[in-house]
DNA sequence: CGACACATGTAACACGTTACATGATTTG
DNA sequence: CAAATCATGTAACGTGTTACATGTGTCG
């Protein structure tokens, strides 16, 4: 779904070809979010039958085989920029079903579980923070970053409030549970200035 | 991925079989990340094609088929929790998509795209948090909601990031470019609480 | 020429979804 | 008995990944 709508916004600014539309989506997420090759012309294909583009076939004097929007593309692309992702649907998060399993299993040390994502979490934040600073001038990129940063800076907060949540339900050695857990809140990153 | 280890990590608990795996999965995970049926069956079988679990073919009474981790299954299971998501292939955002590819796009109007998706999210966060309180004892339901209600808090804040950006770009009519956009810091939610 | 970027594709596979088919067991 | 729930699966399809095959154009 990502993809192929993405496709269809890049050609909404003037036809083009597969090598290029894919160029044009890694400048605007690069590092972040590198995109397959093979599976742009994939997806170039599933849109042509579908109706959404159009392409010149065989005539061209260049290797290259230029796609442009038809009705339907835009028509579509319009409704798809509008519609906000389905409430009924959300993406299934590896690190949360690691951790509520986690917790929920016998056997397994959950606080050291926790402590390895959280300290992983950190890691990778400060490497998007690089990737930013690397770039001052790239603007999608650095929103694209951003996004990353904000998505991993929430998934740290959770973390803290499970091990609230553990706390709660089993204190840690001695320090009885006679202080509240006192899970929110707390530092926040520092996100979002200008790239 | 994410079914496979869980399915692995329930097992670890003891044997199963898939329709009781697929309640215990719910059970945790319930009305926020719904699991399709059909797919439990195949992912248990492509579990037992690789090693991980073992089953009793066919001598039971019931019709149950019981499922059991062997020792790789139980290796593997124990490497999963300890490792963290790899850097490299962040899940990709579809909000993320369609507000950078907006953003980029001639002929959209940015601000009503974000506008759209800002208020479906806050729309959404209060969902999650009524499916809290109508659910006081499942604190493993709850630790799923606060990951969505704590994800969704991060898009919104996002969202209100590439604003700033906007505002900073091209201001929005009247109200010139003399105050700074002031990014952050804003409201946080209220969440993560004894559910 | 040889290496490298440009450019297009195919094959095989994993995971996920929807929909459907088929029975067994329980319960009103 | 009928309906609901329990229980197991298959088929078709969409999306994504990795890996591979195949050319063209350019430049040292």
């Amino acid at each position: 779904m990502s993809l192929r709508h993405a496709l269809l916004a890049l050609l909404s600014e003037g036809p083009s070809y597969g090598w290029k539309l894919r160029q044009e989506f890694e400048d605007r997420t690069g590092e972040v979010w590198p995109v397959n090759g093979g599976q742009v012309y994939t997806t170039l294909q599933r849109l042509e039958r579908d109706g959404l583009i159009e392409s010149d076939e065989a005539d061209a004097d260049g290797p290259q085989r230029r796609f442009r929007l038809t009705g339907d593309g835009r028509g579509e692309l319009r409704r798809w920029l509008q519609t906000p992702p389905d409430l009924s649907a959300p993406p299934r998060d590896d690190l949360v079903i690691k951790v509520v399993i986690a917790v929920g299993v016998r056997g397994v040390d959950a606080r050291a579980v926790l402590q390895v994502h959280r300290r992983h979490l950190v890691e990778v934040m400060r490497e998007y923070a690089r990737v930013k600073e690397a770039t001052p001038g790239e603007v999608n990129l650095a929103m694209v970053a951003d996004a990353e940063i904000f998505r991993l800076d929430a998934q740290v907060r959770w973390l803290e409030s499970v091990e609230g949540r553990l706390a709660q339900a089993s204190p840690p050695a001695e320090a009885a549970s006679e202080a509240p857990p006192r899970v929110l809140p707390r530092r926040r990153a520092r996100v979002g200035g200008r790239g």
